[in-house]
DNA sequence: GTGAAAGCGCTAACAA
DNA sequence: TTGTTAGCGCTTTCAC
């Protein structure tokens, strides 16, 4: 069923019964009563690319996700923010569409997402410090929103982010508070905006007490269930242990534990680990997770949020860029100790 | 730049370039190279919806993704399943949307993305053992594959999955031949028709050895870190816990062990934990996981495969419905302990 | 081997 | 308030 046959079905002309379909104002209400109702019982949806080609709108919203190096696309915070997008998307009668590329042709497909005419904006995950797509995406004239934010971009730009640096520092004062002193900084890749940003977080922390950073204690990569046992590993075998683990994501957190309980000791009692990572849905089902002393934010509601703010753009791109910033909340787990840890002897 | 400019530029009409461009044969091979060269210099990409329009395809698959109950899109395996899927589309052109629905809501989605165009065929995730969506979309007359089977249908339909029930059999038989008798089976949601049958493998192992199955060894959930964690500290509160559980995915199993840790049970030497999960990439980074015995599969390897299968069956809808059973793999962890283990004592 | 023209299903001037 | 008409950018007969 499509547009002319509707049309005929109801003896009007195609331009009416669009107009009626559509919410303009000229129609007398008992025509548009009629074809509401028709629609309905012939079960009619207008094709969505005539009507794109049409008007120039695709109603769709790419995100385009590098796939050989960063693995983002499986990393749980792309699936629960993504999941949290779709929901606005959903609610605004957008498509999501996903394309995954390999690294190095970012710059072509976003390219083509522009040219065909795909996609009508695009949200950008997991910037680096310097990342190139910004500008890029900006010169195409594609609408966008970034998760996160890029540290070396002077330009305004539509963003959405936690406040990595202030949570970093919270929870690093946190464990110092505790009275550690050796802590170890489990992080994602250096070139990750976060990572930097939750860095230096770290780092005021320490500066704040006047406790030199000790670089054998901070490690840095792709935030995995095996990056974090093997830091562990390694830091644990040192002279000088760390008593407490500050890490970057809680996957990463579960190897630290892994690691912990093979090195024969008890987190909360031998050990502290805290994680920041958000409140990710695979972990929890509704429920408590007390894993970990941790710093929790909801990214499934800062997708939906990004969202909101990327169709506002699309809506009227020539308005300002706007930007928010999420701070984080403390949730203190028992598996951090209450009290300053003894150092392990080596 | 489109190609009435495109063909403007070049002195030809549309349709010659149009052909150029699209390998059809008449078109002098002199030509063809000028339209070539010239398209890729004016960075010329055909407009997706003009060109969707006058082919009647759309060049997009659907994953559709109900949201409420079963969070579909934030478990791993289905991030996993859709990145090797998107690699098989992006060779084949297709773009990937992915749309969320309330659950309950899907037969309106389906009927909306044949209606209005969308896409050319859809994939369907995580069937129940009565699901009623291929029905429906089997009526809509759009092609369709699934990631998993459905044990009430008896129409033929084109699936991939792994042999859970074999797979559930070997594991189990692997911990009986080490000696144990009470094993716990930690599984997902009942009405999932991959728990089902990885039941009747557990169950099949049980009876072979004329072991009669303990329900009270028998739980399932969805599986989440929390739903392992809680079915553990049950199960261990038993006056006669079990010495072994298999639990049907990797991050339910790290909730298992989280309460392993809390009695004081160590892994591979008070308690056995084997697991059933796909090679998930946020776990590794390439590296092992030694964490438990587990039957492995490449989810990843199966999204690409299962694509391959929908592209074809787009291609060809009368063809026959290909379907796809893999064999897991057994990989032997260090957490299996290799001797029957001591019931623990109430 | 190349081109003219119709049409895919819809929207949006412009007319009535 | 409704209808006529001309596209949107492409493919595809059909004619040359």
């Amino acid at each position: 069923m499509n547009l002319k046959e509707l049309s005929e079905k109801l003896g009007l002309s195609q331009t009416t019964v669009s107009r009626a379909l559509n919410g303009y104002p000229e129609v007398r209400e008992a025509t548009r009563e009629r074809v509401l109702d028709a629609a309905r019982r012939y079960n009619y949806s207008p094709n969505t690319r005539a009507k794109s080609l049409a008007t120039g709108q695709s109603m769709a919203i790419g995100h385009v996700v590098p796939t050989s190096t960063t693995h983002e696309m499986v990393n749980p915070i792309f699936a629960d923010f993504t999941a949290g997008a779709s929901q606005t998307y959903a609610r605004h009668g957008y498509e999501m569409v996903i394309s995954t590329v390999p690294d190095g042709d970012e710059e072509k497909v976003y390219r083509k997402l522009k040219a065909r005419g795909t996609v009508d904006g695009v949200l950008v995950h997991a910037p680096a410090m310097d990342d190139q797509r910004l500008s890029i995406i900006e010169d195409l004239g594609l609408p966008y929103a970034v998760h996160g934010r890029v540290s070396d971009r002077p330009e305004p730009y539509c963003w959405l982010d936690v406040n990595n640096r202030s949570a970093f520092r919270t929870a690093t004062d946190f464990l110092l508070d505790l009275g550690h002193r050796r802590i170890a900084l489990v992080n994602g890749r250096e070139q990750m905006d976060f990572a930097y940003r939750r860095r230096s977080g770290y780092l005021d922390a320490l500066e704040a007490r006047r406790i030199a950073p000790d670089p054998q204690l901070m490690l840095s990569d792709e935030m995995t269930e095996t990056f974090g046992y093997r830091s562990a590993m390694q830091l644990l075998a040192l002279p000088r242990p760390p008593t407490a683990f500050l890490v970057s994501s809680m996957i990463s957190a579960i190897g630290v534990r892994r690691a912990a309980e093979e090195n024969g000791l008890r987190l909360g009692t031998d050990l502290s680990v805290m994680t920041f990572d958000d409140d990710l849905s695979y972990l929890r089902n509704g429920g408590d997770i007390p894993i970990f002393t941790a710093m929790h934010s909801s990214v499934r509601e800062a997708g939906r949020l990004l969202a909101e703010m990327l169709i506002e753009l699309i809506a009227n791109p020539d308005g300002p860029r706007r930007t928010l910033l999420l701070e984080a909340e403390l949730k203190v787990g028992r598996s951090t100790g209450p009290v300053p840890l003894a150092v392990r002897s080596a």
